[in-house]
DNA sequence: CCTAAAGTAGACCAGTCAGTCTATTGCTTT
DNA sequence: AAAGCAATAGACTGACTGGTCTACTTTAGG
């Protein structure tokens, strides 16, 4: 297996269609046309679609988190104002994908994490990867005074990671990211506050 | 259209799949072998299997939207109170389900909003009936001076709900009621607290 | 009591699903 | 050059999908 170009191609394609439509909702086939790879080659290179799936989320994982540690782990700048660029960066991602595709992450913990235990121990990971980004940026900010709370940064974390994947979630189907402007708002405005 | 036992017994047993499996992965025929209704019925008491679902939300809502009466409308308690106990009755119901089926809203929000106009706009009259609930109850708690915040309750309103939203996505993932918990906890440590 | 409509019943349809199968091509190693 | 494997190619399968169709039973109204 040492031609992974096809392989990039079809988790490229299948990353896409499942942003947009969801997992049930995307067929093989549909991977296959958009892609023009033949179905003898999928089964070469996965097992099966949940094989798939998973690699898809692998991917988008592991390039997320490129960017995730880019933007909160940039010590030149303040540890907040890194997390108002992430905030920054995630509104006009939902800019760019007029509304419809959120997080795919948010969006396949929704939808599988009742229907398999291996997507959803495979999403909770990913997750639990963002959040330790998080604490790590709110420690920083603890230690410089920048926020004066004294509830443990893990505690933070889980409160933003889930504030803002609710805020994603509510901006599809309102079609507006003002949820996700009123999340970051109130957060700045009263939890991630210097003196308390 | 008289009798509507037999449709009442289809929305509640899609109700309950579609809770489960989500909208795509609930079939028509499970639907009916589960409630022991035939194929002839459904289509006579609906005209599609989106028409069917649309029936299964409004139907969810109407009945959520009592309890969520019952508990954020409740002179006789103060607004944080009934806000807590909205909150516990979450929780509740997500060790009932065993952290699986958590806010059908919500899942089918995230499912079918990028892929029916449709139902993107059901889900979200319902969220926007649910954060109307919320900005009464507020404005309740800042009127008594129980809550010392600015921000306007409609946007304290929309940080509630999406906040809880994701709170429930990532119990589910987790399977754990932790982070609904974070999120109740530093909700009444810094943002509905009574002096500024 | 008869007729018409409401509702029940399930066989059936075309299309799609994930997945299998065999055949062929291209590349690498000996 | 030959052998062997990686990869491509797509026809094909059985199961299942949402939806249609016709036949039957029950109920309601005149």
């Amino acid at each position: 297996m040492k031609n992974t170009a096809t392989r990039d191609k079809l988790i490229d394609s299948g990353a896409q269609l499942i942003s947009q439509q969801g997992y049930n909702a995307t067929g093989i086939n549909a991977v296959l046309k958009t892609c023009g790879v033949p179905k003898g080659s999928f089964y070469h290179y996965f097992s099966s679609k949940e094989d798939f799936g998973l690699a898809v989320i692998e991917r988008f994982a592991a390039s997320y988190d490129e960017t995730l540690m880019a933007l909160l782990e940039d010590n030149d700048t303040p540890p907040l104002e890194r997390l108002k660029r992430y905030f920054a960066a995630g509104r006009e991602h939902m800019h760019e994908c007029d509304h419809a595709t959120g997080c795919l992450i948010g969006n396949l913990g929704q939808e599988l994490s009742g229907q398999s235990d291996t997507f959803r121990d495979a999403l909770n990971l990913v997750f639990q990867r963002w959040e330790q980004r998080f604490v790590r940026c709110l420690e920083d900010a603890q230690t410089r005074g920048d926020i004066a709370t004294h509830s443990p940064p893990e505690a933070l974390a889980s409160f933003i990671l889930t504030g803002w994947e609710g805020a994603i979630l509510r901006a599809k189907t309102l079609k507006s990211v003002e949820p996700m402007e009123h999340f970051e708002k109130i957060l700045f405005q009263q939890v991630l506050v210097p003196s308390s």
